[in-house]
Formats: C-alpha cells, sequence, structure tokens
DNA sequence: GTTCTCACA
DNA sequence: TGTGAGAA
C-alpha cells in the first residue's frame, strides 16, 4: 500500500501524471485513505506499470483504456494479463528497434563502399524504416481490444457459414504440416484452438498466440497442454530460431499485402533451420478469371496446380522464393487452398 | 504531503 | 498528453 509520492519516484514518473491516468479513467481502482490521500494497492501497482509501458510503444489514452478493459478476469490471471500484454508491446518495440539498428547498419556499409553516401539512399532507408514504424502502428490502431463484443460461439458460426468446409481445411493443414511428435510447433491467430488441438494430439508440442485474451481462455480451458501468449502475428512474442513449424489458419486475410510480408519475415525469425509453415486461408479469390488464365498458363507448359496459386499471390511467392523456401499449394474447396511451405536452409 | 482546479503548451 | 501554480 504506497502514497503517490512514494509510488511516483518507484515507477518514475511525476504524482501529477499519476492524478491525470487516474482522472481519465486508467485507475479505477485507488482507494482513499480518511484524509482523501489516495491509497495505491498492488493491482494498481501492476496496472501502472502497463500503462506506462503502454504509453511508451505510443497507445493513446483511450486505447489503453479499452486495452485494460476485460475486468471479468479472476485477479490471479489480471496479473498475467498485464504482464503478457507488456511482453506482446515490448516485441514490437523490440523489432522496432532492431529495424533501425539494421537500417544504420546498411547505411554505414554503403557508405563504406561507395566513400558517399547519395541522398536518395538516405531517403530511401528511412522512409522503409518509417514504413515499417507505420505499419506496426496500424497494426495496434486495430488490435481488437473490445473483446466481448464477439464471443467465439458467434465466430464459429459465422466461419462455417462462410466455409463449409472450415473443419476439413484445419485437418488438412495438421496433415500438410506433417509435424512429428516431439516437435514444436506454433499456431498464429490459435483463436480457441481448433488446428493446434488437431496437432497436440499427434504429440507435438505446441504454443499458440493470439490477440484476444477472451479466445486464449477458452484455448486453454479445452487444450490446457497448449501454451499461449498474447500478441500478433506482425510482432511474434518469441525468440528467434524457436520452432519448428508455424501454422496458420483463416488469418492472412485479416493483414494487407504489406502486413503479410511483415508476417512472413516474422514467421521467418521465429524458425528454426529447416522449419515448415502452413497457411490456410482463402487464396483463390475468382474462378472465373483463374480458369481463363489456366488455359493461358498450360499453353506455356506450366504446371497447373502452382501457377494457378502463384497468379494469385504473386509478391508472397516471390518472397518465398528470395528466402529460400520451396512451395506446394493445395486447394482445399474452391476458395479455400493452403501454401506449405520449407525453408531450404 | 496531498488534493483540486485553472490555466497553458 | 501532460505540466505548473496556488489555495485549501
Amino acid at each position: 500500500m504506497l502514497k503517490i509520492n512514494e509510488l511516483s519516484k518507484r515507477l518514475g514518473i511525476s504524482t501529477r501524471t499519476i492524478r491525470f491516468y487516474e482522472q481519465h479513467g486508467l485507475l479505477p481502482s485507488v482507494q482513499r485513505e480518511h484524509n482523501q490521500y489516495r491509497i495505491f494497492g498492488e493491482e494498481d501497482i501492476w496496472r501502472l506499470q502497463t500503462i506506462i509501458a503502454l504509453r511508451e510503444a505510443g497507445m493513446a489514452i483511450k486505447e489503453i483504456k479499452q486495452a485494460l478493459e476485460p475486468q471479468g478476469l479472476p485477479d490471479s490471471q489480471r496479473l498475467r494479463y498485464y504482464l503478457e500484454l507488456q511482453r506482446s508491446l515490448l516485441t514490437t518495440q523490440w523489432l522496432e528497434m532492431k529495424r533501425m539498428a539494421e537500417t544504420t547498419e546498411q547505411m554505414i556499409h554503403l557508405l563504406q563502399t561507395q566513400q558517399t553516401l547519395p541522398i536518395q539512399e538516405i531517403y530511401h532507408l528511412a522512409d522503409q524504416a518509417k514504413h515499417l514504424r507505420e505499419l506496426r502502428q496500424n497494426w495496434q490502431d486495430q488490435w481488437n481490444f473490445d473483446q466481448r463484443a464477439t464471443t467465439h460461439d458467434q465466430d464459429v458460426h459465422i466461419r462455417r457459414e462462410e466455409y463449409p468446409y472450415y473443419e476439413q481445411a484445419l485437418t488438412s493443414t495438421a496433415t500438410f504440416i506433417h509435424a512429428t511428435a516431439g516437435e514444436h510447433g506454433l499456431d498464429l491467430g490459435i483463436g480457441t484452438g481448433n488446428l493446434a488441438g488437431k496437432l497436440v494430439a499427434s504429440g507435438v508440442h505446441m504454443s499458440g498466440v493470439d490477440q484476444s485474451q477472451e479466445m486464449l481462455k477458452q484455448c486453454k480451458h479445452k487444450f490446457p497442454m497448449i501454451e499461449t501468449r498474447i500478441g500478433n502475428m506482425l510482432a511474434i512474442p518469441y525468440p528467434d530460431d524457436h520452432f519448428h513449424f508455424v501454422v496458420s489458419s483463416f488469418t492472412f486475410r485479416h493483414l494487407n499485402q504489406q502486413q503479410q510480408l511483415l508476417a512472413l519475415t516474422e514467421i521467418h525469425r521465429v524458425l528454426k533451420p529447416h522449419g515448415r509453415l502452413c497457411l490456410t486461408d482463402r487464396l483463390i479469390v475468382d474462378q472465373a478469371v483463374v480458369e481463363d488464365l489456366l488455359i493461358d498458363l498450360s499453353a506455356n507448359g506450366l504446371e497447373r496446380q502452382s501457377a494457378y496459386h502463384q497468379w494469385q499471390h504473386p509478391a508472397l511467392q516471390q518472397w518465398f522464393e528470395e528466402h529460400g523456401y520451396i512451395t506446394k499449394y493445395h486447394t482445399i474447396e474452391q476458395k479455400v487452398g493452403c501454401v506449405l511451405a520449407v525453408s531450404l536452409h
């Protein structure tokens, strides 16, 4: 139990700021002494630390309020939630720093090899860094903190309507990834664990990432052996070279193309050498257009199935090629397909 | 010491 | 999104 001055000294922020946060509803649980002095309990301290972390990550007060909203959790899980949130945001910050360090590295290299650094290069590299920051920034805006808006049941219902082959798609994904017992896999956008659960059944150690605390709660309930973390695909909260394989179903649709490429870079980072990736989603957009294309392609002697999807996702395919992945495409249903990518090194 | 309010950037 | 100053 702390008074405001001690707390401000411990956390390194002004008493004024603490009052400011409380005033804006970020610290709803602070108690008062008889003399009206604020008295901060353990929960408040953890919460405030989280607020500071979220602020440093560039999140607005309003968004923080939403992020900290899920009060439905028992006290024991609430602290865990705060810490997970902090880990996830630190991962995005860490990636940004890493990216900027790499950019600087490139500039130094350019300067060394070319004696002079063309102004265009400076702009180019700076823009690149700025752009990456914005991508991650935009994603933060998209964090679905209003988690109770849609329940999982509703979500599955929508999915089932849209994709009668949802279940089959998951089964196929679990088959294609060809996991062997003892391997460690990651499911990005794990939801309630429908896909990861199938893999766990075959003796694989699974981890999962999802934005939604509510989803992870249900996943934990259904599959207690799956380790889960709050996070997103653009800043995967795991270290480098950590997984034998990564699976992700019905998640890429939520990303624009640039975000998809960034997600691939992140997946590449957390995969071990010779790691595997299986992405399942709506990979085919317009059947009629594709039929025309197929005639065209077969005239050129290209392999049907591969070229088919290659046309749909040229940027992704190009990324795979540039980063030493071989790919194989499968059609599960007219609108749903999956790509298996295996790293050659 | 701490609270609150008004003003200011 | 915070901060300073002054009164209580």
